[in-house]
DNA sequence: GCAGAGTTTTAACGGCTGTTCTAACTTTAT
DNA sequence: ATAAAGTTAGAACAGCCGTTAAAACTCTGC
């Protein structure tokens, strides 16, 4: 039962720093910016050992995708579970980095198959579960779910999410402050009509 | 008068050729793909020849942004002029490849400043158009304006877009179709229900 | 014909890329 | 102490990059 602990535990630790500063770096430089060398530079490392613990390139973009993925199936089915689960999802959506990092990797996967796998993973997993949220809860709130159907507005929530935050990343000045605090009274207000079961 | 009329033609032509092939090769490949090598090889030219044309690959982009951000703005002008232009706004975002271009400049744009002023100038422009005409016919619609304001259903709508054509693109199977199919579905119905003037 | 402007090509520059090979180093197990 | 396993560092590979300089070609105006 003597396993090699202390070197599994350092290594640990620097893969997760691999991913933490991959991250960084796409969010401040682009997609683009990011080498082995650039990430090993940030991390204090050498670009061989950075192949040492990630093969490919590709290797370490999908742990980095498949870590932000995890994290965030986990947040929204807490959101979702919550008591108020349209403005926990807001919240949780038009808040960066979660939102810029999937528009960054959404356009960079479009072109990489192993990515594209990951993201569309998580996509279809996050929306599944959002939809079968709305279709219980839309009733409530006073939604005629055949005008806005489960579908429709779930995939419009997560729309206004990367727009606005794509906005007021690059600063396009189509006011993301306003278009998220209507979004946040709506989505309050619907919360506050909400019936508990509609008499029948 | 007689100005050098032939040379000037052909230069307009070549122009012309490596903006298309640019957008090709951003359509196919993606962003990272682009480059002065690539864009020549496609256009039957030399990489110093394409910097003849644009001194810098930012030069290139910057053209290529801004002759779609032109179209764009005109057809948007005239969907927004239409008989039923909530209909014909989605019908024109909701088709690529306009706005998977834009998806893919909106992340490029994000650390290129350049590239970010450009975007940013047609984002606002389109915006503003939207929703000045929003304020006029949402109303019109039976939209309570307080609830959903110009600002959130311009933003929502473009979201909504950027969403369905990301997940067809990529294939993240979330049902783009379903949404797209509905989405067009409530927009024809709120132009049915369409009162020329609210009495009162 | 010639001059000159406009256009195109060839060659090359330094720099960065992903990745691999190899050797050195460090820790663990015995 | 030693063998083995795990980890790190140095050097180098071919390849593509943006861009430039300079020479060659082509066309226009005279």
């Amino acid at each position: 039962m003597t396993e090699p602990r202390r070197r599994r535990a350092a290594s640990a630790e620097k893969v997760a720093r691999l991913l933490d500063v991959t991250e960084e770096i796409i969010l401040r430089e682009g997609f683009a910016a990011v080498s082995s060398r650039s990430v090993a530079a940030r991390a204090g490392m050498n670009a061989p050992l950075v192949h040492y613990y990630f093969p490919t390139l590709d290797d370490l973009f999908v742990a980095v995708v498949r870590r932000r993925a995890d994290q965030m199936v986990e947040r929204m089915a807490a959101a979702l579970a919550s008591a108020e689960p349209l403005r926990a999802w807001w919240d949780l959506v038009s808040d960066p980095p979660g939102t810029a990092l999937f528009v960054e990797f959404g356009a960079a996967a479009n072109h990489r198959p192993a990515l594209r796998a990951e993201v569309s993973r998580v996509a279809r997993e996050l929306r599944q579960m959002q939809i079968g949220k709305l279709a219980s809860i839309l009733g409530e709130y006073g939604v005629d779910p055949d005008e806005f159907s489960p579908t429709l507005v779930a995939a419009a929530i997560q729309g206004l999410a990367v727009v606005v935050v794509a906005d007021r990343a690059a600063g396009y000045d189509t006011a993301p402050e306003e278009v998220a605090a209507t979004m946040t009274r709506l989505v309050t207000r619907l919360a506050a009509g909400r019936a508990p079961r509609p008499s029948g």
